[in-house]
DNA sequence: AATTTATGTCAATAAAGCTGACATATCCTC
DNA sequence: GAGGATATGTCAGCTTTATTGACATAAATT
């Protein structure tokens, strides 16, 4: 089934010019932008490897940080990812006691996600390399330019999904 | 009230505050960053998924074309990767004739890697939806502000890197 | 009582990475 | 030319993180 999927078979010219940036292709910001952020989930990777979490893991105690009484639903909607994929790495965060659970005070059905105090203290290790890296990454950057970062870093997301 | 203190004793408390910018920590870039990143990458998902390619086959794609002629050695060290990773992708895309392999004119041990003409047509079919995203995230800012986030995202790559 | 909703769980699958081992062709050095 | 180093390819097996589909349970809603 992947086998043909080219457009031709045979053999085509291979072609030895460089791909340049054009009017309508900026591919010097597409770079940049790969580079920082492997470069930027690099830190929290190394601090979540000893405690045999991942990525995943990051995410929600990120969130559930930030957004403490957060639902179950809430995270799906944040991370757009799958019920199941969050269920395995969730009960790992409850297991490990970061994450507690608490039953909706209104609904019931609800599990409020809040952090516990050793859950907030991994949010904030995790969050400090990074901080140190974007102040790095902001040396000599006047007020205008670091206003515009933030507000390019607004324009790059989707504008109208639905929630 | 229901606080479930209830079977097991010794369970932390859950913390209803939410995690705050500090002095040292600024949430609000590493969510910026993220969900910037989060959509980012889903333009070229989207277009890859039709060919049943993924987002390794894009960084292969977009390199190759970048830089072609470059060996095998030279794309593992770009993209971090250990060569049974890069082997599997990279066959499919010589396979569906997106990429061709060169013996080295010098080193005939070399595979020197070229796009093929329908290669760089794919390459820049993926940049092209991120080139937009990049221009709208751009619109109205000066060309100081222009040149701060190229600056800015250099700044977040890692300083020395063993090359 | 019946339906919907929020969550949890099971089973199977896939993509993309990993390690380790080994093969082949080629280049380099003695 | 022999022997070792290098660039690449390949095999086998494993892990993480995601996916979909199906079904279970408790609670809310109609």
């Amino acid at each position: 089934m992947s086998r043909q999927t080219g457009p031709k078979a045979g053999k085509p010219e291979p072609l030895a010019t460089p791909m340049e940036d054009t009017d309508i292709i900026d591919f010097e910001i597409i770079e940049l932008f790969f580079f920082a952020y492997r470069d930027f989930v690099s830190d929290p990777d190394a601090i979540l490897e000893k405690s045999g979490f991942g990525r995943a893991h990051h995410r929600v105690v990120h969130f559930v940080n930030r957004n403490p009484g957060m639902t179950v639903a809430d995270l799906l909607d944040t991370l757009k990812i799958t019920k199941q994929s969050l269920a395995r790495v969730l009960k790992q965060l409850i297991d490990s006691g970061y994450i507690r659970q608490v039953a909706g005070p209104e609904d019931r059905r609800q599990r409020k996600l809040y952090p516990t105090k050793s859950g907030r203290e991994l949010a904030l290790a995790l969050a400090e390399p990074q901080s140190r890296r974007i102040e790095r990454a902001f040396e000599g950057a006047s007020a205008e330019v670091r206003e515009g970062v933030k507000a390019f870093l607004r324009g790059m997301r989707d504008r109208q999904r639905a929630e």
